[in-house]
DNA sequence: GTGGTCTAGACCACG
DNA sequence: GTGGTCTAGACCACT
């Protein structure tokens, strides 16, 4: 369920936010809905348990989850908030992209067919 | 004309290249004109010669530059295909955050409507 | 009667522990009135029994209530210094928090003010 | 400078991050001045590397920083988001300890004059 | 069993 | 030398 990408320079607890982030969002895990345990999330995936927890924490800090000692970690029903950060930073880096890529010559009407097509 | 952004996590020898790699697309730096000397920029900017070094290696190995012994750095005469290369990269990512962005209830009209209005 | 809230980090044997106390403070619970059984509460609240025997023997060790053996558990008649010693805390806590408060700029008749306007 | 409490029930980085982030707002650590590295701190406070990584870390996450690879970590210059939400967080904290209070019989009256005596 | 903190020690990227 | 990631293993509080 979860796959861990090891040649990913990207440090393996944040491709683990990023992946539970976007399964929330997407509904995958409901809200309230108990995750994997550290433990057994780290056996799973054959990962030290406090790579996993550095992951769970920051999905805390952002508050996509809320854990509760000697219970587990559970899906947060209010993430409307982080959505909405989520969607303005893509917002801002698909802008920044296409202002590369008009210095590089490519019209404006040339990106928005790139999405059009795909 | 170099400005370095030290706020910026984007590794220093990282942000040279890009703003060297864009100048070179934009015509700022003309074929076989010589670039500034290692030691020369390394002064200029209060930077590390190593740095200055790693970027300039960086954008020989990317065809975007030659060097000539004892006499210094060039820009390379045919960088199209690094240039096609880039634009394909930007490509990627643009559809990607496409992506992203409708599996958190964008649409792709409000994607295009984001570049039409900025 | 009694709600837990799981999202709530605190652990759930002193989120017990205010409740009761408060409650008694408050006279909900008279005085030599007995409290329910730790099985009883245990099943309404569907809690592990342990988590309530551990709440009850901080009340005892509080001075809130007294248990008698094959009886159960009574509130003590006479919490008044427990009372104070609570009244003792929260005033520390207020000034604590005040003077923060005035380290970042906001005068002690701002702070009057919130008080005064909630 | 930094002295931990070993008896405080809070965590050792929770405890840095706070004070820290207090000597911040107080202008004791000026913005753009460099924080002692994280190896230092360590080895001065007898604790660690990772538990002052943490505390950094945090202190990142909350704007108050911004650290650069091979450099160092330097005092962010635009705190003032981080600072008006921790006024907040003061201010529910006083409501919330005036309501205790007046459940325990202190008037409102009374708190204010703690607050004014001390 | 659960999550959370801390230590020790290693390795990497960067300057 | 700097910060950042990861592993291994220990201990604690809570249920």
């Amino acid at each position: 369920m979860f796959s861990i990408d090891y040649k990913n320079p990207m440090p393996i607890y944040e491709q683990l936010v990023e992946k539970i982030e976007s399964f929330i969002f997407q509904g995958v895990f409901k809200a309230d809905e108990q995750l994997p345990s550290v433990r057994q999330l780290a056996m799973d995936l054959s990962i030290n348990p406090n790579t996993i927890q550095k992951a769970y924490s920051m999905l805390d800090a952002k508050g996509m989850t809320y854990s509760v000692k000697g219970r587990g970690i559970f899906v947060s029903s209010d993430y409307q908030k982080a959505k909405d950060t989520r969607i303005q930073v893509i917002k801002e880096d698909i802008l920044d992209l296409t202002k590369q890529a008009e210095s590089l010559g490519v019209t404006r009407t040339q990106v928005i067919n790139w999405i059009d097509e795909y």
